[in-house]
DNA sequence: AAGATCGTCAACCGCCATTAA
DNA sequence: ATTAATGGCGGTTGACGATCT
């Protein structure tokens, strides 16, 4: 743990010899800010450091409560769900994190962030492509995101066979996805196969990937998510699901575009949560 | 077994917008 | 109207555990 002289950027008392705290929290400091909070709310993050008696900054104080102490906070594994969310949501938003964020009740904007850097650009690197660039937007538009959707469905359906009771509509769990396509309870078919043969490690296993053609995804009336009152999620998906210049543009086009910049050799990692024969599931 | 490399994520930094004095 | 304080955001860093060689 280390500390350093507060010098810059505060208010009066940046000239006293007072240390400040950074690097991890402690068990304590959590404590003393959480009691501190439950005192007096948040907010005033700076008086909320004095009072609290915490040789750390205000700033430290707001983002260890938002992004680890505040109750609400959700850890662990980002489902399939939230993984399409992000999806979408980056491909309108761009690296808004915080707006992404309010979209995803309990994740914080960091965390999404990290997300983000840590998996999704890692398969632009190993694709040698931009991750803000159009070819990466379709990859995870026509590949990713059906994929997820198909994960997303047969886990529902596993989940409804299992419970007599299950009743989408009356469903009130925010990201408690149903599947895009409403006039069908069973997944969708199986996604006609694409040249995009990757190969994992050595070479010896190989997966054809398949993707969701666009007629398939022009079926898609309803939001996938149940979350009633959320306007935004019940309309985005109708919104992306509209957007002409996305949707209309012929899988095959992509498949062209695919094979001239040799992503049909793309070597795919063995990710656990990219892990595209895990994803997909479809090998030959 | 040990060092190197990689992946993850909490935390920090700097910038900008807003608010209060 | 101006200025300083504050809060919020996105980019980046660094610690640390896991995995690889």
């Amino acid at each position: 743990m280390s500390s350093y002289r507060k010098s810059t950027g505060t208010s009066a008392g940046s000239d006293s010899d007072e240390l400040l705290r950074r690097g991890p929290w402690t068990l304590e400091e959590d404590t003393l800010l959480i009691h501190c909070i439950s005192r007096h709310g948040e907010g005033r993050w700076n008086l909320l450091a004095e009072r609290s008696g915490l040789k750390r900054t205000g700033k430290s104080c707001r983002l260890r409560w938002l992004n680890y102490l505040k109750p609400d906070v959700k850890r662990g594994n980002i489902s399939p769900q939230e993984q399409m969310l992000i999806l979408e949501l980056h491909s309108m938003l761009g690296n808004r994190w915080s707006k992404i964020a309010q979209h995803l009740p309990g994740r914080t904007d960091n965390e999404i962030k990290n997300y983000w850097r840590t998996r999704v650009q890692k398969q632009a690197r190993h694709l040698k492509i931009d991750a803000n660039s159009t070819a990466f937007q379709h990859i995870i538009r026509y590949f990713w995101i059906p994929r997820l959707l198909q994960k997303i469905n047969e886990t529902s359906s596993l989940s409804s066979s299992s419970s007599a009771l299950h009743d989408s509509q009356n469903s009130t769990v925010d990201l408690n996805p149903q599947p895009y396509y409403s006039t069908s309870s069973s997944p969708p078919p199986a996604p006609p196969p694409l040249k995009l043969a990757g190969y994992q490690g050595s070479g010896s296993e190989h997966s054809t990937i398949s993707c969701m053609s666009s007629s398939e995804f022009s079926g898609c009336q309803t939001s996938p998510f149940q979350n009633q009152n959320s306007t935004f999620q019940k309309d985005f998906c109708l919104e992306t699901m509209a957007n002409q210049g996305d949707f209309n543009n012929p899988v095959s086009d992509f498949r062209l575009e695919a094979e001239n910049n040799n992503w049909v050799e793309y070597d795919f990692p063995a990710d656990s949560m990219w892990n595209i024969d895990e994803l997909w599931q479809f090998k030959t």
